[in-house]
DNA sequence: TTTTAACCTGACCAAACGGTCAAGATAAAT
DNA sequence: ATTTATCTTGACCGTTTGGTCAGGTTAAAA
């Protein structure tokens, strides 16, 4: 929690000697978009769009509302630039879904992949799930060419997969959908479970347990031992 | 979409006879609350309670804000008293899950309540997932005594279950939150599979197959055939 | 040292917000 | 026919909202 506010050049992040050639403000505006991304996700994925405040946001960055203005000009652009974030996020754990392997790795290592995220970053599953649920007003060409596509590519290969007689017929947008909602559940519904675990977070080990478990239910149930 | 302004006993919804005893008051009563809950059904579930408007309420009831704040005083009076109805619906589909029959038949009877549920009520699912996100705030109690000892309560079937060796030995928590996400997903992220399935929601035939295909996983995967 | 460009922020604004109210309309009870 | 209780609603109120701006501070460039 290093503040950008102090003024001198003994104190900044960088410690006692700044880095020469306006590396200072450079790192002054890093560290601002920074706290005000981080305290924004966290406002987005509890209220949604509407339901966030860009006072709130400023409250939580630790910076004047009239700051955050000066780094994101509207409340939509700061918004549009976490989708970014979280689309990207999204990607890489979808990459780890290749065709290089045995079906039983691939659908492991995505689902773990998944899982690892949600745990990860629980912010970005939460407002990604407030995004759908307020119909994509703002990420329906994304869904519908980016992870479209993806998606159809994995179908085919799991297709194929069925084909060969290597897991059982299973349509495979209905288990991509099972895989999409168990994965991101630990994220969107978190607090419901941490509630059924007598008000406590799931530890490291409960949630390692979690994940085995629907790896399990979910090879198991498609065929792939 | 009957008025209820015209003041003529002749246009009124139970036609040219009105029954006796102040019947008709009643009757508009009802109406116009029935008008209004369903109306902010619709708008908690796609804004979350702070996101939402009662100006947005009332237009989409078609009565006059000031109408909508005479029949639910505050707005989260309305947020409570919609609440309630969602709860009513899961426990009635909650109920379903009895220790009756087989195993085999007792979940996928549940299942299918649920998934039945997520395609008739998808805004009740909706304004869940909104509930949740948020942390509860409304709700803790409700989850933390009825539905947890539901909860509990399978969970310890379950147990049941594996101890007589029929079924594998999956920690039931896992299995009942895999059921919870994926039969909620289809009403949560129904914009996000409406995508997927080229812009057009799921026909009666899709969502019957997609039912059968997540039932056919949940049992095989923890070993109930 | 001076100038310039970037950063900072209290004070402010118009619009939208939840909620109120008085006055009128309608239907039930007398 | 008159009274009473309920329903209806445009106008209004104080607060919160996203966003602006002038005037200041700070750091880099000249």
């Amino acid at each position: 929690m290093t503040s950008v506010k102090s003024g001198s050049k003994q104190d900044n992040q960088f410690g006692a000697k700044p880095a020469a050639n306006g590396a200072h403000k450079a790192a002054i505006r890093q560290e601002n978009e920074e706290q005000i991304l981080a305290a924004a996700e966290r406002v987005f994925a509890d209220y949604g769009f509407k339901g966030a405040t860009t006072a709130r946001i400023a409250e939580i960055a630790k910076v004047p509302k009239a700051n955050v203005h000066y780094y994101f000009s509207t409340k939509e652009a700061l918004y549009r630039r976490i989708m970014e974030d979280v689309c990207d996020h999204w990607l890489e754990a979808a990459m780890t879904f290749d065709n290089s392997a045995d079906p039983a790795v691939i659908l492991r290592g995505y689902i773990e992949a998944k899982m690892d995220l949600s745990r990860a970053r629980p912010y970005g599953s939460r407002l990604w799930a407030h995004e759908i649920i307020r119909g994509a007003k703002f990420s329906s060409d994304y869904i519908s060419t980016t992870v479209k596509d993806w998606l159809d590519t994995r179908v085919g290969v799991i297709r194929g997969w069925i084909a060969e007689g290597k897991m059982d017929d299973i349509e495979p947008y209905s288990l991509m959908y099972m895989i999409f909602a168990t994965t991101q559940h630990y994220a969107d519904f978190g607090r419901q479970i941490e509630i059924f675990n007598d008000n406590q977070p799931l530890s490291e080990q409960q949630f390692a347990e979690a994940k085995e478990n629907v790896v399990r239910i979910i090879l198991k149930g498609v065929g792939l031992n």
